[in-house]
DNA sequence: AAGTCAATGATTTTCGAAAATCCTGCGACC
DNA sequence: GGTCGCAGGATTTTCGAAAATCATTGACTT
C-alpha cells in the first residue's frame, strides 16, 4: 500500500498509522478485539476513518474482520512464521536475484547507501533506547528495499513490501525476547557485497539463508 | 430502515460485489473516474458501505485511489500484463510444485471434479451466452485453485488467488477481442495429468507455459 | 435438570448531512 | 501575452446519531 504520505492528508491514513504502530509496539496484543469506541478514543476522530484504516490493516494481514463481531488483532503463530519464511524466500529470493541481474550503477548507490545509514547506528536491541530501534527498523527495512529495487516488477515489490511488514512483528518478538546473539551485520554486508559483485544466485541464497536464520531464532519462541 | 438481507451479510459485501462485477463485466471501464453518487445510485446505498467496499477493491488492484480525488478503476497495460504473468509464473508455479508433492487422495479427488465441472460446459466465446461464460469462468478459477489447494502455504495461496482475479481481467479481454485459437482445454488436461502422474517439475513447467500463451496472445491488443 | 425462546445490553454497521478539499474558470496584474 | 490568485461548484471526507446484529441472561416449558 503507498497511498498515504506520512504526517496525514487525511485522518484516515492517520488512523491507519496509529493503530499500525499500537499493534506493531504491542500495545494491543495479538487476539485483542478492536473495539471501536476504544480506536476512537486513541485516535481522536469519528467511526468513519477508523473503519477505513482498518480495512486497509485487515488487507494487510494486521488485524482480521469477522462479520458482525468486528476486527481483532491478527494472532502470531508457528506455523505461519513458517509460512511468511517460505514464501519471503521464494518471493524476495527471485526479486533479489532479478535485481543483481538488472541493476545499474544508481541502483548500487542505493544499495550502498542504504546499507551506510543502516550500520551506522547499533542494530535493535533491549538495551537500546526505542527511538533507536525504530529508526534502525527504518533502515532495516530500506536496505532490503534497496537490495530489490531494480527487479522491474512491480506486482513483486508489492508482495514483498508485505511481506516484509507482516513478518516484522514477529522480527520484534525476537528482538525483545531472545536478544541478538547472531552476526547479523555481517550478514547484510555480505548481502551487499553479493549483490554488488553481481552475483545473482549467491545474493539469492545469501538472502533465503538470512530469513532462515531470523526464522530459525524464533522458533523456541513458539515452543511454549 | 428496514433493510432486505439479499444474499449478503453487509451492504458493504454486497457493494464489494456489485462494484468488482462492473468492473470486471466492463460496465464501467478502465481509467473511469468512480464518483460516490454514481456508485450510491448503482449500489442502493449510503456512502459508508461504498466506501468500504473500494477500500477492499484498491487492496486487490481493481481501483486506485487518489487522496482527496477519490477513486478511479485501475487501468490496463501491456507492462502490467507482463509483470503479472511474470510473478504468477514464479507464484502459482511453485504452489503447483508443493501442491503435487504434498497433495493426497483428497487433492486428486477435487482436481478431477473441478477439471470435469470445468470441461463440460464450453469455453467462453463471443457466440456463447454471458451467463454461460461467468459460469465458465468460475469454473475455471476453481480449477486452478484445486491444483494448488495442497500446496500447505496459505500466504501463496492468497497471493495466487489476488493474482488471479487481478489477471481476469486481461483474461475476459482475450476472450471478447481475439476469441480463442489456442486448445486451452487441451492444455488444461494436460496439466491435470501431470499434476496426477506426480510430475511436479513438469506440472509447474506446463503452468508456466499456459500463463505465458495466455500473455502472449494479448500483446498484439496493447501494440494499437 | 435441560432446552427453548424472548428481552436486554453491547457493538457493529449504516445513514444523511455537514465540513474539508480540490478543480475550474475568470479577471487582474506584471 | 502569460502567470498568479481567488470565488464558485463539484466531490471527497468526516461526523454524530440511528438502525441492525450478535451475545447473554433469565424465565418458562418439557
Amino acid at each position: 500500500m503507498e497511498q498515504k504520505k506520512a504526517g496525514g492528508r487525511t485522518l484516515a491514513g492517520d488512523a491507519y498509522e496509529a493503530i499500525r504502530q499500537a499493534i506493531r509496539t504491542g500495545a494491543v496484543k495479538p487476539g485483542d478485539r478492536l473495539r471501536f469506541a476504544d480506536l476512537q478514543a486513541l485516535c481522536g476522530m469519528s467511526v468513519t476513518p477508523v473503519r477505513e484504516a482498518l480495512a486497509r490493516l485487515t488487507a494487510e494481514g494486521f488485524t482480521v474482520l469477522d462479520d458482525h463481531r468486528g476486527y481483532s488483532v491478527a494472532r502470531l503463530s508457528l506455523e505461519e512464521l513458517r509460512d511468511i519464511t517460505a514464501t519471503r524466500q521464494l518471493c524476495e529470493g527471485e526479486a533479489l536475484r532479478l535485481s543483481v541481474l538488472r541493476g545499474d550503477a544508481d541502483w548500487e548507490g542505493r544499495v550502498i547507501a542504504a546499507h551506510h545509514l543502516m550500520a551506522r547506528i547499533p542494530q535493535a536491541r533491549e538495551d537500546i533506547p526505542s527511538a533507536m530501534r525504530e529508526d534502525w527498523e527504518a533502515r532495516h527495512a530500506a536496505f532490503h528495499a534497496a537490495l530489490i529495487s531494480a527487479c522491474g516488477s512491480p506486482a513483486l515489490l508489492e508482495i514483498c513490501e508485505k511481506l516484509f511488514s507482516r513478518a516484522d512483528r514477529y522480527r520484534r518478538l525476537s528482538v525483545s525476547l531472545l536478544g541478538t546473539a547472531r552476526d547479523v551485520a555481517g550478514e547484510h554486508r555480505r548481502l551487499m557485497e553479493l549483490a554488488l559483485a553481481r552475483d545473482a544466485e549467491g545474493a539469492a541464497a545469501a538472502l533465503r539463508d538470512h530469513y532462515g536464520r531470523t526464522a530459525a531464532a524464533l522458533e523456541g519462541f513458539f515452543a511454549v
